[in-house]
DNA sequence: TTGGCTTCGAGACATTACGTCTGAGGCTCG
DNA sequence: CGAGCCTCAGACGTAATGTCTCGAAGCCAA
């Protein structure tokens, strides 16, 4: 049974980006902006990317009569990336992230302010309780 | 244009698993492993995944005369791990760790001793020069 | 040698996901 | 009324994925 799986597809995302810098946007409006060559299916398309992001949970919409439907998403660019880790971290470290953490901090150039803000981030939760 | 991907797959996974566990193992060795079930076909279904990951060069195999074909990862799994993360930063955070870093932080229940190797992680990178 | 086992290589196949496209119907506005 | 949007629903082609099968070849024991 072959099922490949990945929450948000990719022309989802083109989507949502858009979704995420609006604001809220109508479906002509992501169209415009995600599909510039203006082809005359391109509005059914996106519109059927917004349905599947909405039966997903990911988009909102609002009814508003006499004016197109006005979406929104419910899962921000944060929210995205918190869930991306998680499957990542079920698939491939047994559901935890903290190899994801050790990878990050040696591949990625830290720049001297990224370590300070780290340092400061990994402070601040010292600060607040849960010292197990 | 339809294209999902995503490198390595859900049962290319298991196989790599098996691989990472063993170090070397026979196609027969990965489809006990991996199929318990026991199927008659399964093990051309091993076979045609150790080709696929291949392809791709994730796996390497060695010939030897009178003897199974012996297969290896070339990609472990801190590789796969590292790759991911590279692929979820373009396709999120136009090509910065950062923000992975930052949601992971905030995210994973870090215990105090996650905390003191984090630190230390970072204090380390601190030493080794790059200090822009 | 024959027969049976396993391996290898290659390809076929069904199912699903994904992106795209289309048509019917409704509404508003001129 | 007609034109032009919008909405809803479904169909469609392509590709990915997992599975399955086949023919050829090698090895070993009887």
């Amino acid at each position: 049974m072959p099922r490949p799986i990945s929450d948000v597809t990719e022309a989802e995302l083109a989507v949502l980006q858009v979704l995420w810098d609006r604001g809220t946007a109508t479906i002509r409006q992501v169209t415009d902006i995600a599909y510039p060559q203006g082809r005359a299916s391109d509005y059914g398309t996106v519109q059927k990317l917004l349905e599947r992001l909405r039966e997903k949970g990911h988009v909102s919409r609002e009814r508003r009569d006499g004016a197109p439907h006005l979406f929104a998403a419910t899962l921000d660019r944060d929210g995205l990336i918190g869930r991306s880790l998680q499957t990542m971290a079920e698939k491939l470290c047994d559901g935890s992230m903290t190899p994801l953490l050790t990878s990050l901090v040696r591949t990625e150039r830290l720049s001297a302010e990224d370590r300070q803000a780290l340092r400061r981030l990994v402070d601040e939760l010292d600060g607040k309780g849960d010292r197990s």
